[in-house]
DNA sequence: ACACTGACTGTAAGCGCTTTCATTATACAG
DNA sequence: CTGTATAATGAAAGCGCTTACAGTCAGTGT
């Protein structure tokens, strides 16, 4: 690695030297530590400015056993739920000096596990986990694991997705409430037929085919087995899928994503339904793909400005040991947004 | 900072200890550095396992002055473009053990130097810079002097934009040359007036109204100043702009973002202009949004998946110094995706 | 004049690892 | 056996910083 001039990086001694004190008082104008008569520390501070002198980040960490660094793992980062999620976390976060080590793990049990220990050897304060991980079974063995295992090394919190354990904190979204919501107002409407579309069977996706279901139960109109259907978040999928699947009728389409009810549009479209008429729709996240819709379609808006903003506040409040009672989990609100896809009362 | 238990975390004398050979040794094999009988690395590597024994990162980053990490600065990961070109990159650079420190800037001068300093004193092994910054003039002071000095501690990587300097690399997409032949296709299918419409004045955005400017000149058909026009990404507000601004006639609108054109396709639909007979419409970056748009949208490709791997192998290349010869500038190939808002020839 | 504060500053011992260099063990030709 | 090249190992000196602890020194009360 060629440094760019003869000259190397300057050190706390060089500086020490220049400004006539030791390096130790350096130090503790660099912290703000200790105590330093006021005309030593202008002499240490111009010095700094003038040979533009930046302490040794490793050297720093190696002291204080900490870079100020918080890691994030999230399965992708090419997705709207994701990059905006990272992208308030990472703003409420540098704001207070932090900065963010990104990992995309994919979804794959195995990968998950292997980038959270590349994160926790680093050396991170913490670390954010941002949806996706499945509740606890099914694909691979015992999905979170790990993460209790990271959770005795680093505080692990969570967005969207709930787990138990010691030094966890989880942020979710009241997912079964605001399908259980979009349902019954459905029904309030006079739909009777609802198929519920979804593309995982991640923690979160659970969560709304819960509300779905009690939704149904609750008020006893059809929507069985029948009327749940698994698809892939793609909006050509989804279209063909529903002009080709062998379905039972339905006269209103709830899915998981913004992505699969626009498809549930296309295949109105194509099929020459009506919306919202002959077919409701609603979506979920409320990206801005479901303004690009035509009709514009109904979604719901988990807020994820204000989840981002709660976490962020615990991972400092934690980190700066200001936190007093920290719960374990915490719900946030949802809001549904009717557009043009539904006719609700 | 309440660690798990009583037990510190062990060190590498502790490994040493057990396995009943010195630290240089256990070092040798941690880094599979030297030479160290089998036997020996046998019985290291056991006990690393065993007690679950991860080196600490900054004391490894004291001694090799690297922790295997690169900084990337992106105005914003809450959009489509930067996030799936973190996405890529991310995912290339992590196969190869090294980790991405994000951070997000925002479009201010001041805001992106800070930045970028602040990843500068993380000690990153390569800077990479994702898009948008001004081509040197307007806003601010010189828009790029930071980004040279940044150059002068570590190699600086680009997406995007270009800029000259010693150590920076840049990978940029051939917007003039896309914008140039969709015009070109565009005047050869009869339309005559193009309106170009645009969001911003950043590096790229420049370019692809350059490629407008060099069609339109070369064919001598209408296209001036007034058919120039600015407006935000938006699909909403370009659908109001274009109904309520005061524009020359146009019978095709080029943009430089697919949301800028989808408010073109709204403004269509809400006027009971036939799409593409009365108006072709294009956009740009082939997001997923453009099959959401109904109908759906004729746009252009960069290959960003591309574009990132081969970033990606350049910054590796430089990093493990098996860079030949690199060239400052690298310019991509583009895809015209024509879909169902044009009707070339 | 003296002990006694208390504010400031310096000395030096780490932090956990890498790496040079010297040393010891091993092998193999003569 | 001996000499010598070679492989394996260890001792110790950093890397650049933080910080406990031990001064130093002027100011204070007596």
């Amino acid at each position: 690695m060629d440094k760019a001039s003869g000259s190397e990086q300057a050190n706390i001694y060089d500086i020490a030297r220049m400004a006539g004190v030791s390096i130790a008082t350096v130090s503790r104008v660099l912290n703000n530590s200790g105590k330093v008569s006021e005309k030593t520390r202008r002499k240490v501070e111009e010095i700094i400015r003038e040979i533009d002198y930046t302490p040794n980040a490793f050297a720093q960490g190696l002291g204080l056993n900490t870079m100020h660094t918080i890691g994030i793992l999230v399965p992708t980062i090419a997705d709207t739920y994701m990059s905006s999620a990272v992208s308030y976390v990472e703003g409420f976060l540098a704001r207070e000096g932090y900065h963010c080590l990104l990992s995309c793990s994919g979804f794959l049990y195995e990968e998950k596990k292997l980038q959270t220990e590349m994160l926790l050897s680093k050396h991170i304060d913490a670390l954010l986990l941002i949806g996706s991980t499945y509740a606890g079974r099914g694909e691979g063995p015992h999905e979170t694991d790990y993460i209790r295992e990271a959770a005795q090394k680093v505080p692990v919190f969570t967005i969207n997705f709930n787990i138990e354990g010691e030094n966890i904190y989880c942020t979710v979204c009241d997912d079964r409430s605001a399908v259980y919501d979009m349902t019954m107002r459905m029904i309030a409407a006079g739909r009777e037929k609802i198929l519920f579309m979804t593309d995982s069977k991640s923690y979160s996706a659970t969560k709304k085919l819960q509300g779905y279901l009690d939704a149904v139960k609750e008020t006893r109109f059809p929507g069985g087995e029948d009327r749940i259907v698994y698809v892939k978040n793609d909006i050509a999928f989804v279209r063909d899928f529903l002009r080709e699947a062998d379905l039972p009728p339905f006269d209103a389409v709830i899915s998981t994503e913004d992505g699969i009810a626009i498809g549930a549009v296309k295949y109105a479209a194509a099929e020459g339904l009506r919306v919202p008429e002959d077919l409701f729709i609603s979506g979920y996240n409320n990206y801005p793909i479901a303004l690009a819709c035509e009709p514009e379609l109904t979604s719901i808006d988990n807020h994820m400005d204000q989840i981002c903003r709660h976490t962020a506040d615990r991972i400092l409040a934690r980190l700066k040991g200001t936190d007093q009672y920290m719960p374990h989990k915490v719900v946030a609100p949802y809001s549904i947004i009717e557009r043009k896809t539904t006719a609700f009362r």
